[in-house]
RNA sequence: CGGGGCGUAGCGCAGCUUGGUUAGCGCGCCUGCUUUGGGAGCAGGAGGUCGCCGGUUCGAAUCCGGCCGCCCCGACCA
């Protein structure tokens, strides 16, 4: 783990004293894990071995970032133990695809680039690292989560050893995984527009808001008597009445819109007398009238609509800001004139990849996962391309 | 640690260069009336050791020295 050190806290005070054995505060939980992974494997029989947990760690950035890169986060963390470093890898993939990146576009409708890492953007320990990388809008690439194949580092430094089949002692083979709290800010900073968030309505803990809408008690009484059958209409859907009774509807409109719920529901006098409502969506700001009978399955079908809205929008704005510059001039042009997703031949060199980090602050985001061999010279160095890379300026 | 910027009412800021009445403005807050289908209007009102310490001066938010805190850029990174 010496990879980490620079950014390892440690606890030295504690109880008004110094103390005789200083606490080091964990950035990630191998060492626990492996420890203790040592007391419990034996033998194959013992394998595979799986552990999640959900913790806060502490990575003492010289630059934290709101939501991004904090001090302290909340993470999920996943440890295994393998018979076989086939199995590790396979598990380290199936994760990153089955779990991470599939619920990043479902669910949180981040549309995200699978891949691997280059050496030198490895975790400390790693065999290999598998990443999911998104673009927020501003062009730059987010680690949105990551999948590491640990072969027998950790196993080694712990004497984590089992009998195999044939009655021969091995080290484990290991893989480690998380995605943390940095995914809030990648949703924020995909999806959110100039009015505020917008929440894909899988995540949103409200997804349709009602907004009630009158002047004296009498029509007040009758949009109340409206509100019953809409809110019946809407069932067990996750719905807010907004009945704050000194706030006027443009203003909570605007409010909700802040605060990114997917849709709402206007309910005032010429609704309540028409049986009808007037439903907005937050992502495209479009409104419609809607019949009460026909509310619950419109909602469905807009809340479908808005979650797929929201991750084809970001999609296709990766799209358009995913370049392939011919060579290094225009890769520097590209990069100068905004940014983005650079592809391009990489000669697997890491002078070279240092050298355009240092000229453009653009760093390889991922390779692909089976690597393919692009046919072409390095965009940097114009040696024999090795690889096909994925560039980009990162948080 | 290097470079740049900022601390004035709950929040966001102006005033400082060129010292001089009760330190302003917007939002928010309080009271009243009118309002309510896209962030209400009018009237009245409350609220500030001007980051801290010291100096210059008849007089300091303003000038000088020191200190503290925050933000941005660079080096490190899920």
């Amino acid at each position: 783990m010496e990879g980490f050190a620079p950014e390892v806290a440690v606890v030295t005070h504690a109880g008004g004293e110094k103390l005789e054995e200083p606490l080091v505060i964990r950035p990630t939980s191998e060492a626990i894990i492996w420890a203790t992974y040592a007391k419990w494997i034996q033998s194959y029989r013992d394998l595979p071995l799986l552990y999640n947990q959900w913790c806060n760690v502490v990575r003492w950035e010289l630059r934290p970032r709101v939501f991004l890169r904090t001090t302290e986060f909340l993470w999920q963390e996943g440890h295994t133990a393998h018979e076989t470093a086939d199995e590790a890898i396979a598990e380290a993939l199936l994760i990153l695809r089955e779990v991470y990146v599939d619920a990043a576009e479902k669910v949180l409708g981040l549309p995200v680039l699978p891949g691997r890492k280059s050496a030198a953007e490895r975790f400390p320990g790693a065999e290999e690292t598998l990443t999911m990388e998104g673009m927020m809008r501003d062009r730059k690439a987010l680690q949105a989560g990551t999948s590491h194949y640990l072969g027998q580092n950790f196993a080694k430094a712990y004497g984590v050893q089992f009998q195999d089949r044939e009655g021969e002692q091995q080290y484990a083979f290991a893989t480690s995984w998380g995605v943390s709290t940095r995914l809030v800010g990648g949703v924020i900073m995909t999806h959110g527009d100039d009015k505020g968030l917008r929440l894909p309505p899988a995540l949103a803990p409200y997804e349709v808001v009602v907004v009630p809408i009158y002047k004296s008690d009498d029509e007040r009484a009758r949009v109340h008597e409206a509100l019953g059958r809409v809110k019946e209409a809407l069932g067990t859907r996750r719905v807010k009445v907004d009945d704050r009774d000194q706030l006027r509807p443009g203003y909570k409109y605007n409010e909700w819109e802040l605060k990114g719920v997917p849709l709402r529901v206007e309910l005032g006098p010429r609704d309540a007398a028409g049986n009808h409502v007037v439903v907005a969506r937050r992502d495209t700001g479009e409104k419609e009238t809607i019949p009460e009978t026909a509310l619950a399955e419109a909602v469905d079908k807009l809340l479908d609509q808005i979650q797929e809205n929201l991750y084809q929008d970001a999609l296709a704005f990766r799209e358009a800001n995913t370049f392939t510059p011919k060579d290094y001039e225009e890769f520097k042009e590209i990069i100068a004139g905004g940014g983005g997703f650079l592809r391009g031949a990489w000669c697997g060199d890491a002078e070279c990849e240092a050298q355009i980090k240092a000229d453009t602050k653009a760093t390889i985001r991922l390779l692909p996962l089976q690597p393919e061999q692009p046919g072409e010279p390095c965009v940097h160095c114009g040696k024999p391309g090795a690889e096909l890379a994925t560039w980009a300026q990162a948080y």
